[in-house]
DNA sequence: ACCCGTGTTCGCTG
DNA sequence: TCAGCGAACACGGG
């Protein structure tokens, strides 16, 4: 379920797993042409092969791994998509079934990068020029990390007419911000998705990036539990507010049941007592 | 069989 | 020129 608190936790999990080793050997799933393009499988898995972790940095849903081979410098972009996600294992444990790349590491543990649908990403950059990656370039400044400069947020919300569940998706301005947290953050500020950018005022922009800002952290705080397994959780309960819930009780009023309406082909959740 | 999907990119359009 | 839109990418699950 990778939106910026997922990739967050990734980012953390990749930090520990990763710290001092060397990948021993790289195996690539060769029907995955899609996740390595435009290198291919066997291409990705042989620059890797030797080289040492470095640095982990996480930028909105961008994941970026510094690796250091012959004393040269490596990068690998990872993106988990729509169903990606890293997990590690023992060498003996089997393979995870939608296992695309495994990196066996000198402690003994593989980490798999597992995606079922293929929307994930690994592609290596020569040298670690992250900067220099049309993805990474692009991305505004990250929520997290960084904070939300509520004036440029304002500025960019009146500058179209768009939607404001759309405006807070655009990677651009607040990176990270995928389709459960847009409708989660608005929840939080009581505002109406299916507003227009230039209709909000002031205080609500700013409730607005407080909303974007608690979600995401509640959802760290969720995921990251003294144990950290990355596991998926078999038939485990909704833990969103509005998203998934349509025809539910507002969490809030108690009152309006939550509806789904679909906004630019994604499906938008909200209670229309609440949100105005 | 048919529809749905937590993301990104690309080509077309007004 | 460019923001915005819809399709495409790939494939399992309900």
């Amino acid at each position: 379920m990778p939106e910026l608190p997922e990739v967050e936790i990734a980012a953390r999990n990749l930090r520990r797993w990763t710290r001092g080793q060397t990948v021993e050997r790289v195996e690539t799933d060769p029907k995955a042409r899609y996740v390595f393009r435009p290198s291919s499988p066997a291409a990705f898995a042989k620059a890797i092969a030797g080289a040492r972790f470095g640095e982990i940095r996480r930028i909105g849903k961008q994941l970026l791994l510094s690796l250091e081979r012959d004393d040269a410098p490596l990068g690998v972009l990872a993106h988990l998509g729509m169903t990606g996600k890293w997990l590690r294992r023992a060498e003996e444990d089997p393979e995870t079934r939608f296992s695309r790349a495994r990196f066996h590491l000198d402690d003994g543990a593989v980490l798999h990068f597992d995606d079922l649908r293929l929307f994930g990403r690994l592609r290596v950059l020569p040298g670690a020029r992250f900067d220099e990656v049309p993805e990474v370039a692009a991305l505004g400044p990250d929520p997290l990390e960084r904070g939300i400069d509520v004036a440029a947020l304002a500025a960019a919300l009146a500058r179209s007419r768009l939607p404001v569940k759309l405006r807070i998706m655009d990677q651009a301005l607040l990176p990270g911000v995928g389709n459960i947290q847009a409708s989660e953050a608005l929840f939080r500020a009581r505002v109406d998705p299916r507003r227009k950018g230039p209709s909000l005022s002031p205080r609500e922009v700013k409730a607005v990036a407080d909303g974007v800002l608690a979600s995401v952290n509640e959802a760290i705080a969720r995921e990251e539990g003294p144990e950290i397994t990355y596991v998926e959780e078999p038939g485990a309960e909704n833990p969103f507010r509005v998203y998934g819930r349509e025809g539910e009780k507002c969490p809030r009023c108690r009152k309006a049941a939550i509806r789904r309406v679909v906004q630019a082909q994604r499906s938008t959740f909200f209670c229309p007592r609440c949100q105005r």
